[in-house]
RNA sequence: CGGGGAGUGGCGCAGAGGUAGCGCACCUGCUUUGGGGGCAGGCGGUCGCGGGUUCGAAUCCCGCCUCCCCGACCA
């Protein structure tokens, strides 16, 4: 294609809307344009790259088995009620009514449509197992779209379902489909990490998140140094706790009270009383069911809501904020301890483990005890992973080193299990002729999202750097100024294009430099440059994008022209 | 939804009561020609929207809308 041709151009200043390098590049060199809030348009460029990401998914998923659909955009509601997810997503579905008052929703997911779907036309084992998939516009009305494509209202998603007849059956779609991810984000050019991933609204219980690691990331994932050991910060768990830390001490002397006035935080408490922040135990109070909670923790520990949340579900659970303290003067906060005559649940974290000796809360205003044991002096209902796990801790599987990065959520394998197709009545019959609900797994690829996540990982001061197999074309031809280049240039065009090779040529009666800057910006794995000094000697150059390496060949030599 | 910031030519910005300006981009011409040149000329703006104050509002006041950042939220 030719420079010329081409819709939308460059801009030399960063969009003043534009913060993270994915939104701020894909912007300026052309491939996107913002529409609304989260919502945007792409240009040819940007359009070519989602071309290449599909393709790849298109071509990993049939490898594994799955054959592709196109489900609707616009979907009826009611099986959304009937799966009790309406309720679940509220505001965050695209709602709208036609002319008969019937309610519809932009496609969040396809969960519920799929399952329809599959219920009326697979009806036997037979017909078992399937995968589905497509790929295609989803809507969600986010509370804060941000980063341009990383958190899009409007996104480019393949999603896949599969249907089987048993746990084992799932077991095999779940993996193959997990194959397949990683082979699509490795030929994306995408370094990703496989972790264990919070259920969120969807349900289910085994899943894996695949996060492209970048700074810019949404979430943080701990994974261990020595074992491939990986999960999402919410449900990361940590080994059992080091020596150092409040070893058992059975022998313990009898708890007792000493006054701390006025320290009602760790770091006073801890000072006043001479022992670090990790020999206190943290206390806070929660609600669940009408009754009051405790949670356990370290001193020097963050506590993970998700987790307190797992660990007395199905109740749900509320901590207790300035206006429930002020409510109750039971409740000395800064000096609660586990010990209080009105907690009904105490959830402690695992490192708070039967027999440990802690300084903790009096629940008295100005006081605190020491050699407050687990078990002995405060009881413990429940134990759980409450902390928020940390660099440096140990690893639950192998007692390695962890260590946290961020992430973006670039695709989601889930074993869903019946819970759709129950609502939905999926079922099949057997051999036996018995019915049974179909076993289901769902799987997702934000498309879209890879884009911004690859050049997130693919970029340098100048631009983009794309991997040659997300490039909007294969290379780019710089024709500049002088006697003869421009015929050179054509000819050499026209001879790649010949070759079939897609060439973007840089035909524009502009100077060098420019050219130059935006090729660098537009990020082809190649610039394969035309100019009156190489030309005497029947060379062109040749840089290349990412090591910014460069060669000269012959002008005539394809084969060394595209060689890499 | 809470906190913060911003809406002025396509893009980036200045202007803070006296009738709109700069850089880039774009158009014309000359010059220049291997890393975003130079000179000259030119096109282009309901100053987010609505109301109010004033002789006069981009500027002050009120209301609304939109966008961005932090948080909450989030297959």
């Amino acid at each position: 294609m030719r420079w010329s041709q081409l819709f939308g151009h460059t801009w030399r200043d960063d969009p003043a809307d534009a913060e993270v390098p994915s939104h701020r590049l894909l912007v300026r060199a052309g491939y996107i344009r913002r529409v609304a809030s989260g919502i945007y348009a792409w240009l040819p460029l940007g359009r070519r790259v989602l071309a290449r990401v599909e393709r790849i998914v298109r071509e990993e998923m049939d490898a594994a088995g799955a054959s592709e659909v196109l489900l609707p955009i616009v979907q009826p509601l009611e099986p959304w009620q009937r799966t009790g997810r309406e309720q679940a997503y509220g505001p965050l579905m695209f709602r709208l009514t036609d002319r008969r008052e019937a309610r519809y929703c932009l496609a969040p997911t396809a969960e519920e449509v799929i399952t329809s779907l599959v219920a009326g036309e697979a009806t036997s084992y037979r017909d078992l197992p399937r995968n589905l998939y497509q790929i295609g516009w989803k809507y969600r009305d986010e509370l804060r779209p941000r980063f341009g494509l990383l958190r899009a209202r409007e996104f480019l998603m393949k999603d896949a379902y599969s249907f089987d007849v048993d746990a084992a059956g799932l077991e095999r779609s779940y993996r193959a489909m997990f194959d397949a991810y990683r082979r699509t984000f490795e030929r994306c050019g995408l370094e990703v990490r496989a972790v264990e991933g919070s259920s969120g609204e969807i349900g289910g219980e085994v899943n894996h998140e695949f996060m492209a690691v970048a700074a810019v990331g949404e979430d943080d994932f701990v994974w261990c140094r020595s074992c491939d050991h990986a999960a999402n910060v919410e449900v990361a768990r940590r080994g059992g706790p080091p020596p150092s830390v409040a070893p058992p001490a059975p022998a313990a002397p009898p708890m007792e009270e000493v006054p701390t006035p006025g320290a009602a935080s760790i770091p006073e408490v801890a000072a006043l009383v001479g022992v670090e922040p990790s020999a206190l135990a943290k206390v806070l109070a929660f609600e669940v069911d009408g009754e009051l909670g405790l949670a356990v923790l370290p001193g020097d520990r963050e506590l993970n809501e998700v987790a307190l949340a797992r660990a007395v579900a199905p109740a749900r659970v509320r901590l207790l904020g300035d206006e429930d303290f002020a409510a109750r003067p039971d409740l000395p906060r800064g000096f609660l301890g586990p010990h209080h005559p009105a907690a009904s649940l105490v959830v402690v974290d695992r490192w708070v483990t039967p027999g440990s000796v802690w300084v903790t809360g009096a629940n008295t205003v100005d006081h605190h005890v020491r050699n407050a044991v687990a078990g002995r002096d405060f009881p413990v209902d429940r134990a759980a992973d409450l902390a928020v796990v940390r660099a440096g801790d140990p690893c639950p599987v192998c007692g390695g080193e962890l260590g946290v990065d961020r992430g973006i959520e670039v695709g989601q394998v889930f074993q869903l299990g019946t819970k759709y197709s129950e609502a939905l009545g999926a079922t099949y019959t057997d051999a036996e002729g018995r019915s049974h609900p179909m076993v289901m797994g769902c799987y997702g690829i934000g498309i879209s999202r890879i884009v911004a996540a690859v050049v997130e990982q693919h970029h340098d001061e100048a631009g983009i750097a794309w991997p040659p197999a997300l490039a909007p074309f294969r290379l780019q031809l710089i024709a500049l100024a002088g006697e003869g280049v421009r015929e050179a240039a054509e000819r050499l065009y026209d001879r790649l294009r010949g070759a079939g090779v897609e060439v973007l040529y840089d035909d524009r009666d502009a100077r060098a430099g420019v050219k130059f800057a935006d090729a660098d910006l537009v990020g082809l794995p190649l610039q394969v440059i035309v100019g009156p000094r190489g030309l005497a000697a029947g060379l062109v150059e040749r840089k290349h994008r990412r090591s910014g390496g460069r060669d000269e060949v012959p002008i005539d030599d394809l084969d060394a022209i595209l060689a890499s």
